[in-house]
DNA sequence: AGATCTTCCTGTTGGC
DNA sequence: TGCCAACAGGAAGATC
């Protein structure tokens, strides 16, 4: 389940092997993953074929690739997608959606950049609007690791608001990047119970708040980093960090790190958020 | 506008 | 063995 961190070593790993060449060809296996594209599939690869990669940027958890026309290749990985660089000719994975033939570079030769997506909630497009920041996801908020980002503004925009905290946290116009793994996790740290309502937080909650999401995806993204760079194949947004370090998330029945009582699970919005009981209080209702 | 709920997808798992 | 419900969940869109 891509979060910022598995999506920033994508954009990282596209960077690096993608950035500079020409796309010769695109082939859409399926229709859905290009579902919002306004043009539809041909006009996506006809937007596609022919320009050259200048840069690979990212928000939140949407990347982008920007090319010589101005437009912009627009990427969301959903839950299950991924993004594989693999020799041309390679055998077809059982979800392949897209494929893009890049011409060789200067010391690389030719290679696939390939979208697999075995559930199809993630998506590409062609925006035309802006390479910057494409049109799509002007709504986005900027992301904790953005230098950019207003902690200010966060704080006081969350504290206007009656929501739960991980709802707020949820909310990508808010603060982007952050999916229900992190969210449980920076929680945790944080011994903020989710259903606490944003303007029930005082100021400095909200800040070390802020301050253990940095941390646990910031832990995350030192893990992805260096799994990436070993193996080619690896731009997928899989960081590894799953199977050791989560101390809230997925941990039903497991003790506390803290205080060893017993994570709880709990339904929410079509979902699960994981916490404990004794250390995340809920609030009085 | 803010809050909340539904919907889109497919593969795996577990209960009966 | 087979069937079906539950589950994984980001975010757009609808509703109030």
């Amino acid at each position: 389940m891509p979060e910022l961190p598995e999506v920033e070593v994508v954009r990282a790993g596209l960077q690096r092997h993608v950035l500079g060449r020409t796309i010769a060809g695109v082939d859409v296996l399926h229709p859905r993953p290009v579902r919002r594209d306004a043009r539809g599939s041909t006009g996506f690869v006809a937007a596609l074929v022919g320009q050259r990669i200048d840069a690979v940027r990212r928000r939140g958890k949407y990347f982008w690739l920007a090319l010589g026309s101005g437009d912009a290749l627009l990427g969301h990985l959903g839950m299950s997608g991924q993004m594989l660089l693999k020799d041309p000719g390679s055998e077809d994975e059982r979800h392949l959606r897209v494929r893009f033939a890049l011409e060789a570079a200067a010391v690389d030769g030719p290679v696939e950049m390939r979208f697999v997506d075995q559930r199809m909630f993630g998506g590409l497009l062609v925006s035309t609007g802006g390479a910057e920041l494409p049109s799509e996801i002007a709504h986005i908020a900027r992301d904790p690791i953005d230098p950019e980002f207003d902690d200010d503004l966060f704080v006081s925009r969350a504290r206007r608001r009656t929501s739960g905290i991980k709802r707020l946290l949820l909310d990508q116009t808010l603060i982007s990047g952050v999916g229900n793994i992190y969210a449980d996790e920076a929680l945790w740290r944080s011994r903020l119970h989710g259903e606490r309502p944003g303007d029930r937080l005082t100021g400095p909650q909200l800040r070390a708040l802020l301050g253990h999401v940095r941390d646990v995806m910031g832990a995350a993204l030192e893990q992805g980093g260096t799994s990436f760079d070993a193996l080619y194949v690896n731009v997928n947004g899989e960081s590894g960090y799953f199977d050791r370090s989560l101390d809230a998330y997925g941990q039903e029945g497991r003790p506390c790190g803290r205080c060893s009582t017993p994570i709880r699970r709990v339904a929410f919005m079509n979902r699960s958020s994981f916490f404990c009981p004794r250390c995340q209080r809920p609030p009085r209702r």
